[in-house]
Parts: structure tokens; C-alpha cells; sequence
DNA sequence: ACCTGAACACCGTTCAAGT
DNA sequence: ACCTGAACACCGTTCAAGT
């Protein structure tokens, strides 16, 4: 009886178990409000008992990049490389948009987790099942940079900061504010098509999902376009 | 004489000495050296004194961002829209390796400053000068990502982080942990291939610089490829 | 041996007391 | 009116005292 109350007084604490609480407090309350003291609060526990399941909160942040990670899904095996390796990052962006500290967090991280070594090493494996050579995939890998992992890489990512990760794909008319408009007319020019979203240029708005994927397609048909080509060191990606 | 030393006691502080210093600390010990208190204390000056000349901490990050991206060269008058982009991104690139903390700064930050604003402004006026309709400039923008301000969005930016700014522009050969080559054998091939870089594949190794002209040539010929065919929304960029 | 409260060395910022 | 020291409400983490 005893015992079982050790065990059971509040489910035991493990490792996977403060990951978890740590992904969902962010998802929630946005990085910032992640501290170790909060995160003890939530799991009913006294802050130091964290530090027997992780090391610090650096190691605490690796593990929730890692869980996160480990939400993309695999390839269908069977598919060329194109289709392989767009359909994994658009599953990857999927990922992170339920996650939207996870971008800057693995940035600021700055060494590979398992979790995204196991990645890479798998989407390398895609591109050379599909007939690159080991320095064209090297240099694609590059290329492709952290969008590889579904990032925006959009200047400003309104979406990825704090617990509003809603809001719909498709921003509101948000017009700017005129002394903004007439300072910097270029950027009011396109701010202005982009709201006027039912008759004009575009037939949506500023959404978020087709930016992503016109340019991953961009970079995709370019590699492709250099694969097809023989593409070796000597000449320019032209 | 009372008046002489008051003013001159040790240079009266300013917002633009606040900056400039701020940016120093960070460029040399590293953002996460950044404190008010301790940029109070290179300044010689109590903390408090600093709220005088910006509101609070994020006011002092957006004037640090300011300060970096007016650095960046204008572009040269008269070049066609490609060798103009081109070099003025190649610009922003060399900036920002003089201050490594700037991208996760600028990123973390999610509004665009003034600086920021008329640096977009400028390029989308490029853009459109060259001929680009307002929406295939707008895509191609969100295309560029951060790309445009010279980041180099590798997934792990080695540089990046704080004091260390310096080591050549070429990783030393850096060999994988035998386990870690073993788990990732692919990642492992790449490594090796690119440290090798005397006789083999590339002529060089993992050198940043033509990393990242690779991506941004890649990208700018897509999109010349695109404003060239006249692309419009119904298709795809393929 | 394990757990944990208090303490340490920091933060950014408020506020009231001094000039 | 201006300036500034002390204080407040936080951090992550160490450490020694308790069981």
C-alpha cells in the first residue's frame, strides 16, 4: 500500500513525461512562459525534482525538439524523390505549425539532435536513391537549408510566436497604416493586391500555404532542372 | 565650469551611443551577454539611466536591428534587376557576419523595423522596375524568405552564436564520431566527402560562401525563369 | 542515498525617495 | 523636474541540510 502510493501519488515522473508536459506548456502558453519553475508546477512537483530527468533546460529543449521531430511522418516508400521529398516537408510544416516555437528553438540550438540527424540522414538517402550525386545532394541539402525541416523562413512568421498558433491561413485585410503606405509605397503596392483578395491578381489573399509551397516547388523544379542536367562542380547553378 | 563638466563627464549619453554600444557588446561577447546591466556598466552609467533613451529592452533590440540593416549597400544604380538583387543580398550577407547575433534577432522579434521596412520597399521596387507584375514580386519575396536579408538558414548555423565569429570561412575536417557515422550513413558520406577537399567532388569543402550563392542562385534563376515565361497564378512554378 | 528548501547570482523593470 | 538606489518579481542552478 505504501508502495503503491510512492507510484502512484501523481504518476511517476520520468523523462518522457516532463518532454511531454514541456511541448504542451509551450504549445499553450508560448516558449516564454516556459521555465523550469512553471514546468514543475504544472507536472505537481517541486522544481529541483526536473533536474533528475534533465540536465538543464538546454538538454530539456533538445528533448521537446526531439519529440517534435519525431512527429513527422516518413515518406511512402515508392515514390521518386520529388514526390517523396515534398510530401515529408509539407508533413514536417505540418508539425511545426501545431508547434510554432519549434522553428526558433531549433535555431537557436545550433548542434543536431538525434531525432533531426535521423532525419537529415533520411532525406539525404532520398535523394541519392533517386540518382544525385553525393556532392549535388550535399549542395541541395544546403539549398534547401532549414525549409527542409518545414521552415517558413518568412522574415517575420506572425504565427510562430506565442500561444496564437489559430487564426486561419489567410490573413485578414490588415491594411496598413497610411504614413507606413506612403513611406514605403512598393511594400503598400503588394500589401494592398494581397487583401483585395475576391476580384484581383491572385484569387486569394496573403496565404500561407501557398507561399510555402510555391517556393519549395521553386527549389524543387531548380533541382530538379540541375539533377536532370548532370549538374557537377564546375559550372554555376544556371 | 559646473555646466562644461556636466556635460562632458563622460560623453552625455545619447540613443545612438546606447545602440552602437549595445551592438558592440553583441558582437563581441554575444547576445546573451546583453543586459541592461551590463550595457549600463560599459557605458559607465547606472542601469536606470538607459530608459531614458529606449523604453525597454525589445526597443533596444529593434534599434540594434536598425543600426545593422543600415548597414547594408544600397544597391548600384543602373544594374539590371538580377545583379542588383544579387549584390545587394551578397551586401546584407557580409553585414551580418560582422554581427552573427542579428538573424535570431531579427527573427525573434516578428515586426519589421523602419530600417527593415525600406530595405523590402527598395527591393520590391527593384523588382517591379525589372518588370515583375505586383504578384509575382509579392511571391517571390515570401519566396526569398529571410533569405533576402543575407541569412544563410542553414539548420544549424555554426556562426551564428555568440563571440566566435572568426574561423575561416571552410570547416576543418571535423570527422564524425565513428558511432554517429555508423547510426547516419548517409550524413556520414556527405561529411566525408565534403572534408576531403583536396582531390575529390568539389575542388573545396563545406565553404559557406559558395553554399550560400548556390541557394541564391538557384533561386534567382527560378525566378528569372518565371518572370520570363510570364507566370501568372494559375499555373504553378514549375 | 535520495530529496528538497533555501540560497546564490543573475534578470528586466517599477517605484519611491532623494536632489 | 530629473535622477537613481532599492525593491519587486522573476530566472536557472548550486548546495547543504534534512529525511
Amino acid at each position: 500500500m505504501a508502495e503503491q502510493a510512492e507510484t502512484l501519488h501523481r504518476t511517476p515522473l520520468s523523462r518522457e513525461r516532463v518532454l511531454r508536459a514541456a511541448v504542451a506548456l509551450a504549445d499553450e502558453a508560448g516558449i516564454e512562459s516556459l521555465s523550469m519553475r512553471n514546468l514543475a508546477q504544472d507536472l505537481g512537483v517541486v522544481p529541483m525534482a526536473l533536474y533528475k530527468h534533465v540536465a538543464n533546460k538546454d538538454e530539456l529543449l533538445d528533448g521537446m525538439i526531439d519529440v517534435v521531430v519525431g512527429e513527422i511522418r516518413a515518406p511512402e516508400p515508392g515514390t521518386d524523390w520529388k514526390r517523396a521529398v515534398r510530401g515529408r516537408i509539407l508533413s514536417a510544416r505540418e508539425v511545426l505549425q501545431r508547434h510554432p516555437w519549434a522553428p526558433l528553438a531549433i535555431e537557436s540550438r545550433n548542434m543536431a539532435t538525434p531525432a533531426i540527424l535521423a532525419y537529415l540522414d533520411s532525406t539525404i538517402g532520398t535523394f541519392r536513391a533517386g540518382g544525385f550525386t553525393v556532392d549535388l545532394t550535399h549542395h541541395v541539402m544546403h539549398a534547401m537549408g532549414s525549409r527542409i525541416l518545414g521552415f517558413s523562413q518568412e522574415l517575420f512568421d506572425a504565427d510562430r510566436r506565442a500561444g496564437r498558433s489559430g487564426r486561419a491561413d489567410t490573413d485578414p485585410p490588415t491594411a496598413l497604416p497610411p504614413e507606413i503606405a506612403a513611406r514605403f509605397p512598393h511594400v503598400a503596392e503588394i500589401a494592398m493586391a494581397a487583401s483585395h483578395d475576391d476580384e484581383s491578381v491572385l484569387g486569394q489573399g496573403c496565404d500561407d500555404q501557398f507561399e510555402f509551397e510555391f517556393a519549395l516547388d521553386l527549389l524543387l523544379d531548380g533541382i530538379e532542372r540541375l539533377h536532370r542536367h548532370g549538374w557537377a562542380s564546375a559550372r554555376r547553378p544556371g
